[in-house]
DNA sequence: CCCTGATTCGC
DNA sequence: GCGAATCAGG
């Protein structure tokens, strides 16, 4: 694949709106992020917003170092963009902790304890009562940066246990439960009863 | 280990 | 110009 001018144009866009370079990748097809990387510096629009790490490679001692070419220019761009990314709102996440005063609440289902607005899209629902089947259940102590930490059972219980699936990248929870955890922003329509 | 972007350099 | 390999941070 060669960088056409469309496909160039999707490159921009996308690394404008803070896309990373796989997924972007991902989208333009037959290319790799590397290519994408590549090309983004190529084409000077390198440092957008934040983004994980940006702008912090330095002098690079590779064995293979022994190009005299390398110059310093002194060519500092003071272009500075405010770059102010709004991300999606989280919706409530699951509290898994309770006293359990007088009355546990019925738990088995990581339904959130808000009882105003919470209508999760059924399919997320069904998509979580999917996965929990393949939940790796595992303990408080098994949670790692990549395990989804959606709490499922009655922490009061042997019955409490962990999704444990993979996280979706950078998200606690795995894809189902981030679903569910993150609505998009509209979840609850009037029910017409 | 997963991901991210940055850089180098042979092509 | 291109991008794989490599590096470096999270």
């Amino acid at each position: 694949m060669s960088w056409t001018d469309d496909r160039v144009e999707t490159l921009k866009k996308m690394w404008g709106e803070g896309q990373s370079a796989s997924q972007i990748a991902k989208e333009l097809g037959g290319v790799t992020r590397n290519a994408v990387i590549g090309k983004v510096h190529r084409l000077g629009l390198s440092n957008r917003a934040t983004s994980g790490t940006a702008a912090k490679a330095e002098a690079k001692p590779k064995a293979k170092a022994a190009a005299p070419k390398a110059a310093a220019k002194p060519k500092a761009a003071p272009e500075e963009k405010p770059a102010v990314i709004m991300q999606t709102q989280a919706a409530a996440p699951p509290k898994s902790t309770l006293p359990a005063r007088k009355q546990i609440i019925p738990a088995g289902q990581p339904l959130p304890p808000q009882p105003s607005a919470n209508e999760i899209s059924p399919e997320a629902l069904a998509k979580v009562n999917e996965v929990e089947k393949k939940a790796k259940k595992i303990g408080l102590m098994e949670l790692t940066e990549r395990t989804c930490k959606w709490p499922v059972g009655d922490p009061a219980t042997e019955d409490f246990w962990f999704c444990g699936l993979p996280v979706k990248q950078g998200k606690p929870y795995c894809e189902a439960h981030v679903g569910v955890a993150f609505q998009p922003m509209s979840s609850r329509r009037d029910r017409r009863r």
